[in-house]
DNA sequence: TCTGGGGTCCTAGGACCC
DNA sequence: TCTGGGGTCCTAGGACCC
């Protein structure tokens, strides 16, 4: 999808359009910097002179999404909103919205599902889908599917998305990045050289900021550069699994299918403080957070169904480094008070001298409240160990 | 001018078991 | 006196992605 929180923020304030936007930041900082006395106006029509600036925005944050008309001045995703502010002063900053997002996440996807099946979900803006057994999938090399898909996405929503077509996963998603916003780019086997070698590495999904410096510093800008290496050579920079996946995937080959319905291995909540906080000094307000985390973990595992036994927490100290901590229970669990006892002894193991700038809780080694259900009910022939997990005596 | 929040996967060492 | 081999689980950190 297009800028697709700033693009789902723009359906409902539509007098920002053509505007510089970005979207991020706590949402305290933000609201604050909302102007009084407009609330009873519908959306569309407060004025422009009400919305919040970038150059006010005082808080900590991030920019998650940029309109185009914002990144003509060069601030984009995960820029932090006072060097944007630097760049950009005049641009409206409004602040994240997620379900709202997820409304239209939800949306845009099942209007996809409809036309094409096979689809992996690739996080809230972002799809895999296969289009080998769909009907008119191999017309014009896939385009006349992708436009379909974004015709029927622009009817459903108003919102506009680029569509990748080509042989593999690899492919499909640099192809996705030719021609944005609202394009279509068909890569096929034969324009490897054409197409993908001139590319940067960094392009490669999956080639991060520290691969990249390490490649770089080893000559190696392009995926054409890092193609005409030989299989040992990436072996011996990089291990064995990387370098053999690096051979692949700079000559245009993956072979990963479609992962759907997967089940999620962790559920977590974090937040980062307006200010940074001491553990001693400032006990009660970090015990309410925390307090807090672990009911918003709580309610999320609830909501979808879950329960879990390793319960971990994260902590960003002043510094910006960070520590985690995990204690695995003997019992699957899912309410607040559990999570809290658990996190509270995994806390209790991290350093805390320095100030804490973020707090995190987390729950992993989930399994389905159903399948957690059915061992009690002994509906199934349980095990006698499987038993002892999940209701000890205790 | 410091740098969000929610995730996945991989690696590596140690405990523990047979 | 100088000690195996295989497997699983747990923990911590880090890279990477959206």
């Amino acid at each position: 999808m297009d800028a697709f929180y700033a693009s789902v923020e723009l359906l409902r304030y539509p007098q920002l359009k053509g505007l510089p936007v970005v979207i991020g930041g706590g949402r305290r900082a933000v609201d604050a910097a909302i102007a009084p006395g407009q609330e009873a106006l519908p959306l569309g029509e407060i004025p422009l002179s009400q919305f919040p600036l970038l150059k006010d925005y005082t808080g900590r944050g991030v920019i998650t999404t940029a309109t185009y008309a914002a990144r003509q001045f060069g601030v984009g995703s995960a820029m932090g909103l006072m060097k944007a502010a630097k760049l950009c002063p005049q641009a409206i900053i409004l602040p994240v919205d997620f379900p709202e997002y997820g409304k239209y996440s939800r949306l845009f996807k099942s209007v996809i599902t409809e036309i094409a099946p096979v689809m992996q979900d690739r996080g809230v803006d972002e799809v895999y889908i296969d289009f080998t057994e769909v009907p008119g999938g191999q017309r014009e090399g896939g385009r006349v599917l992708a436009r379909l898909i974004q015709k029927a996405i622009f009817d459903a929503t108003g919102l506009t998305c680029s569509v990748g077509v080509a042989p593999n996963k690899l492919l499909a998603k640099m192809a996705s990045e030719f021609n944005k916003p609202n394009g279509i780019s068909v890569v096929l086997e034969q324009d490897l050289e054409t197409l993908i070698w001139p590319l940067a590495c960094r392009k490669i999904n999956g080639i991060g900021p520290k691969a990249d410096e390490k490649l770089q510093a080893l000559g190696i800008k392009t995926i054409g550069e890092l193609a005409a290496k030989e299989l040992h050579w990436l072996v011996e920079h990089f291990g064995r699994a990387t370098g053999a996946w690096m051979f692949e995937a700079s000559h245009g080959r993956d072979d990963r299918e479609l992962s759907l319905d997967s089940e999620p291995v962790s559920i977590s909540r974090e937040t980062t403080f307006e200010r940074d906080l001491h553990a001693v000094r400032d006990k009660a307000e970090l015990s309410a957070v925390f307090t807090r985390l672990c009911e918003q973990v709580a309610s999320d595992l609830q909501r979808k169904g879950y329960l879990g036994k390793t319960i971990g927490i994260k902590l960003r100290y002043d510094d910006f480094k960070g520590v985690t901590r995990d204690q695995t229970i003997d019992r699957y669990i899912a309410d607040a008070a559990s999570i809290r006892r658990a996190a509270g002894q995994a806390l209790k193991r991290a350093p805390l001298t320095q100030r804490l700038r973020l707090l995190g809780v987390r729950v992993g080694a989930l399994i389905k409240e159903d399948d957690a259900k059915r061992y009690s009910d002994n509906k199934e022939t349980p095990h006698h160990e499987q038993d002892a997990l999940l209701f000890p005596d205790d």
